[in-house]
DNA sequence: CTGTTATGTGAATAAACATTCACATGGCGG
DNA sequence: CCGCCATGTGAATGTTTATTCACATAACAG
């Protein structure tokens, strides 16, 4: 018989190896057998760490929620100027989406969007943190002169994952065909005109990005 | 024996009630007895008219396309300023999505990511045209003084793309919970401000949208 | 060293679903 | 009016998959 290890490390064995097969197959073929063979393990053992498989979607969307919110609110924390840390978390989040295609995967599942409320709830409350960390970014750049006082925070920051996100949806539509980083890096440029312009107008120190 | 009707209006009549199907329970609950239902015919019937699911979704990808390209270009070649095209397809494209939930869930859907990739080709080539269609009104906003001419059309199209698709990720994530049509103002009211800044600076006349 | 328990497994069960088949019939060309 | 064929149907069929069960054993407490 195989090793036995405790439940905690199980767990998050299993959920690694969810993500993995997201990444590879969809939500939809995310089946136990698969998350079975990848980490390791036999089907039924799956059962002795997880109720079934809404528990282990619960435990992915958590997982991920912590990922995406530890990186941004660290980077959110830093002394760099608006501009610099929003780019910061811009290109974190793309490289992000590049090395796990398994969480854009989740997030536009059927599964989430139609599957238990709960679930979607954890996630929809990530997200409501994430544009409010980025919102909160904007709004420190209006306050100390670094963009025009005149923008609306939240819609900025909402603006700035859109990108990413439709990126990201295009990307994966298109198999690969081109790459995310560069064409985020083009996104980035023209988001970064339209946002400093503004400000620009009135005499700001802050031209480039200082990253 | 029920009514006898030939292949191209069976062929529609599917389509649709697929289209319907998915809004509800998603491109996963689209099945051959969901659509035979909702469409008032049986299982086996959906077969006289396409050689399987496959084809179904091949069909709704050319619908799909054809719907929302259609009302983009008719307002693209309208005689309005360029900002107010753009404030006119960006409502439209919303109000699209409010009132279609499949579509939304059909680009998210694995089906279209890992399924077929001649389907993905077609979607891919759709969503490609409809970002040079906006793009173009971008450039001839630039061209004549609308807008700063040193934004980038092509990257502010997908940018005003990607506010949509995200306010529609989050509105199905969160189960309808505001109001898309008012998310999507708000947004707009923001993206306008962002553009029409830089232009403002050369002394413009459009400062209005004048929709 | 020994018994208990958490951990591990192969095999069975049951449900969902795409597709096929043999058979029926409406509607149109002649 | 008649016969043909596109259109229509209920009943299989075969596959995939989540979950359960009865049984095994590693690891640890005492």
């Amino acid at each position: 018989m195989r090793e036995k290890k405790n439940t905690h490390i199980r767990r998050e064995e299993i959920v690694r190896a969810a993500l993995d097969v997201i990444g590879e197959r969809g939500v939809h073929g995310l089946t136990i057998a698969e998350i079975a063979g990848r980490a390791g393990m036999s089907d039924a053992n799956i059962y002795r760490h997880f109720r079934g498989k809404q528990e282990i979607l619960a435990a992915l969307g958590s997982f991920i929620g912590s990922q995406v919110l530890g990186r941004a609110t660290r980077i959110a924390a830093g002394k760099k100027t608006a501009l610099a840390r929003l780019g910061a978390i811009f290109r974190a989040h793309v490289a992000l989406l590049a090395a796990t295609p398994g969480l854009p995967r989740f997030i536009f599942s059927e599964e989430l969007h139609l599957g238990d409320p709960r679930l979607a709830a954890v996630i929809a409350g990530t997200m409501a943190r994430y544009i409010e960390t980025l919102g909160d970014i904007v709004a420190d750049g209006c306050r100390n002169g670094e963009f025009s006082s005149d923008i609306s925070p939240r819609e900025t920051a909402i603006l700035l994952l859109g990108m990413i996100q439709f990126a990201a949806l295009r990307w994966s539509i298109s198999r690969g065909a081109f790459s995310l980083e560069a064409e985020a890096e083009r996104l980035w440029v023209n988001f970064r005109r339209l946002l400093v312009a503004r400000a620009a107008r009135r005499g700001l120190k802050n031209r480039k990005e200082g990253v």
